[in-house]
RNA sequence: CGCGGAGUGGAGCAGUGGUAGCUCGUUGGGCUCAUAACCCAAAGGUCGUAAGUUCGAGUCUUGCCUCCGCAACCA
């Protein structure tokens, strides 16, 4: 009989900046994925890599000083040394500036072309450089950026474009009637209503405005956009296009493409489109999985980088991240990283009830039979609930993984961890080994622990790849044959008469308060570094100090005054401002609004002594005309705190 | 009516029509092999709110309230 065959991916990653956690979080899945399905007998392919075209890149290796293949090399090494370090199992790790990808993607852009799928047009409209996103005039916010709020430059290019809409009646039925295809099924509307019903427009496919890319064949003033370019690395990764196509031919089509929601649209929809037009076979299912969020609010400030992968496993070891990761977070939704949940589910899972039952496991073996598994003698009323735990854990791990459950799975493999903790209990080894008919109940207690823990470690291999060996290690099991899944077909391989070795711990108990004030630090130290960096490399860059030194004329300029609260208020449909009218000694208070809406309420700012910029050109903010400046002061953070005079002043008095 | 997400025991979450669950925490008890770990038990929820559909709703529909991202706003 054939193999089953199961190819996975990841999404390609942009490498544009520093690598974070919510990048190993797919990675991660995919990984227990592919060992899963490798553990079960499957051939399985595992893809992953990076998307390397694209002017952003270009213009931050720019910035950078740097050649852009050069620069994108050394954060891709990042990246593998990560995935190195995460023990990621990937079968290909395809870059898209790989010479095969480029050429296979020239001959798909060809074939497109040559077949009347891809045709020249003219497109018109507002870019956003930073996004590399056009957008339509009604898209656009007040003439800016949709997505982040910069600039638009009007831009008209020569384009070629993919007739997307050709496919549309095909994509609604491929998602309406293939419930399967994308998942979970709440996206499979989102899809519909926005996109799909209302009636895709075609898609351009190239771009003259930046050079960093694949060059179309035929005309290459132009290079290859992005969805072309990018999405299929699914296929090029397996050698289609090229002149070796037979892994092509066996793995194709990918059972499982893994993706955030944010770009379940392009996996959805234009990808599945380009297939049909390349008359491919689709994917079997598009996952698009939540996103993992950074909720402590102390990390939250400095944005994104913080949570160092390289830091936790250094601190922690890799499988207690892996396990967080594959455990804590409800699969499909967002999820929420916080330090304080990753040290406790350390604690509570891996070290409490893992690392404890095996050390006292192995503890009495070694007290009780001299460090040798014992043969198992009498049995005993609670016996068959363990081995019933143990033997039907495969089974139940095996179907929350078909359906992609996977800290459902964890959960499972943690009831037998759990049963055998409770079968101490329930037997008593301590008491048993008083009597001699005691002992021999005791060689089957121990004997089924051992086994139990067998059964453990084989099916947390997917999952850990650093335990399970040291837990085998620790019971003497050398043996490669008991280490997979079909030497769990029988409850009692384990040989008797092999040595145990207490050892080390497997996961040391953490002082969390301790921890989290560590971590903190580190957290602290990594921005100031950062911040130390960047401006050093803003000063060699501008080879200027960068607060210039004024003379007290300049200075003088500034009018300064004390001010008093007489009234303020909310201003409507803005979170952060408040509208003050301040009493500075004039005919008239003045109206004022502030951004300090997060920090006063109304009722608090009436009454106060603040100090006011009174020269300052008036400006109009949010419909009020804003006479002026309140002065606050503000850390790194982001806190705000007014300046009030010590002792109260006369309003108009003079600040110097 | 800017876009999106969410409101379930103290905390974090699961649960898409049929007796409300998990982890942590709390309280009490047990045990001493073990990493002050383990085991048992208990307390604790009218599932944000109002109406509707249904024999039956945490689960479907509609309105409302609240919270969180993003956007706008920060002289």
């Amino acid at each position: 009989m054939e193999k089953k065959k199961f190819y996975i991916t990841t999404p390609i990653y942009y490498p544009s900046g520093k690598w974070h956690i919510g990048t190993c979080y797919t990675t991660i899945i995919c990984d227990a994925l592919a060992r899963y399905h490798r553990m079960r007998g499957e051939e399985v392919f595992y893809l992953t890599g990076t998307d390397e075209h694209g002017q952003k890149i270009q213009k931050v290796a720019e910035a950078a000083g740097m050649p852009v293949k050069a620069y994108i090399d050394d954060i891709v090494g990042q990246l593998r040394k990560l995935w190195d370090l995460l023990d990621i199992s990937f079968d290909k790790f395809i870059r898209t500036t790989d010479d095969y990808h480029e050429r296979a993607v020239q001959k798909i852009f060809d074939r497109l072309y040559r077949q009347g799928d891809i045709y020249k047009s003219e497109y018109e409209g507002w870019y956003c450089a930073p996004c590399e996103a056009f957008w339509t005039d009604t898209q656009l916010k007040d003439g800016k950026c949709p997505d982040c709020g910069r600039e638009v430059k009007r831009t008209k290019e020569e384009s070629y474009f993919f007739r997307l809409s050709k496919y549309c009646d095909r994509l609604i039925d491929l998602i309406e009637n293939h419930p399967d295809f994308l998942q979970p099924a709440t996206r499979q509307n989102e899809m519909l209503n926005n996109f799909l019903r209302p009636g895709l427009q075609d898609l351009c496919v190239s771009r003259t405005s930046f050079d960093w890319g694949i060059r179309v064949p035929f005309d290459p003033k132009h290079v290859v956009y992005v969805w072309v370019d990018a999405l299929t690395n699914y296929i090029t990764a397996l050698g289609y296009g090229s002149d070796d196509q037979s892994l092509f031919d066996k793995f194709w089509p990918a059972d499982l493409h893994m993706i955030g929601k944010e770009i379940v649209r392009f996996h959805s929809i234009i990808w599945p489109a380009l297939l049909m037009a390349l008359d491919l076979p689709l994917p079997k299912q598009v996952y698009g999985h939540g996103w993992l969020l950074f909720d402590n609010d102390k990390m939250s400030k400095s944005k994104g980088n913080v949570v160092d992968p390289f830091v936790l496993c250094e601190r922690y070891g890799v499988d207690a991240l892996r396990y967080y990761m594959l455990r804590e977070i409800s699969f499909g939704q967002d999820g929420s990283y916080t330090n304080a949940s990753f040290l406790s589910r350390i604690n509570s899972d891996l070290a409490n009830d893992l690392g404890n039952l095996v050390s006292r496991v192995t503890a009495m073996v070694e007290k009780y039979f001299d460090a040798t598994i014992p043969s198992p003698a009498t049995q005993g009323a609670p016996d068959d609930e363990l081995i019933a735990a143990c033997v039907s854990m495969p089974f139940e791990v095996d179907a929350c993984m078909d359906k992609l459950l996977v800290p459902e799975a964890m959960e499972q493999i943690w009831k037998v961890v759990q049963r055998a903790n409770k079968y101490i209990d329930e037997t008593a080894p301590w008491a048993l080994a008083k009597t001699e008919e005691g002992m021999a109940r005791l060689q089957t207690v121990l004997y089924n622990l051992c086994e139990a823990i067998r059964y453990i470690a084989v099916e947390l291999q997917p999952f850990l790849t650093k335990t399970p060996p040291q837990i085998f290690a620790k019971i003497g099991v050398t043996d490669a044959a008991l280490q997979t899944f079909d030497s769990l077909a029988r409850f009692g391989a384990l040989p008797a008469g092999t040595r145990v070795d207490k050892g080390e711990a497997l996961f040391a108990r953490i002082d969390i308060p301790k921890e989290l004030a560590a971590m903190d630090a580190i957290i602290e130290e990594q921005i100031c570094q950062a911040a130390q960096k960047q401006e050093k490399e803003h000063m060699e860059h501008e080879n200027v100090v960068s607060i210039a030194q004024i003379g007290i004329e300049e200075f003088e300029k500034v009018e300064l005054k004390i001010g008093r609260v007489v009234a303020c208020e909310k201003v409507a449909k803005a979170d952060k401002l408040l509208c003050s009218r301040i009493d500075l000694g004039e005919e008239q208070p003045r109206t004022i609004v502030s951004g300090i809406a997060k920090w006063y309420t109304p009722e608090e700012m009436i009454g106060k002594q603040v100090v006011v910029v009174t020269n300052l050109k008036p400006v109009k903010l949010r419909g009020i005309e804003s006479q002026g400046m309140v002065l606050c002061a503000s850390d790194a953070d982001g806190n705000l705190s007014l300046i009030s005079p010590i002792a109260p002043m006369a309003a108009g008095s003079e600040v110097r």
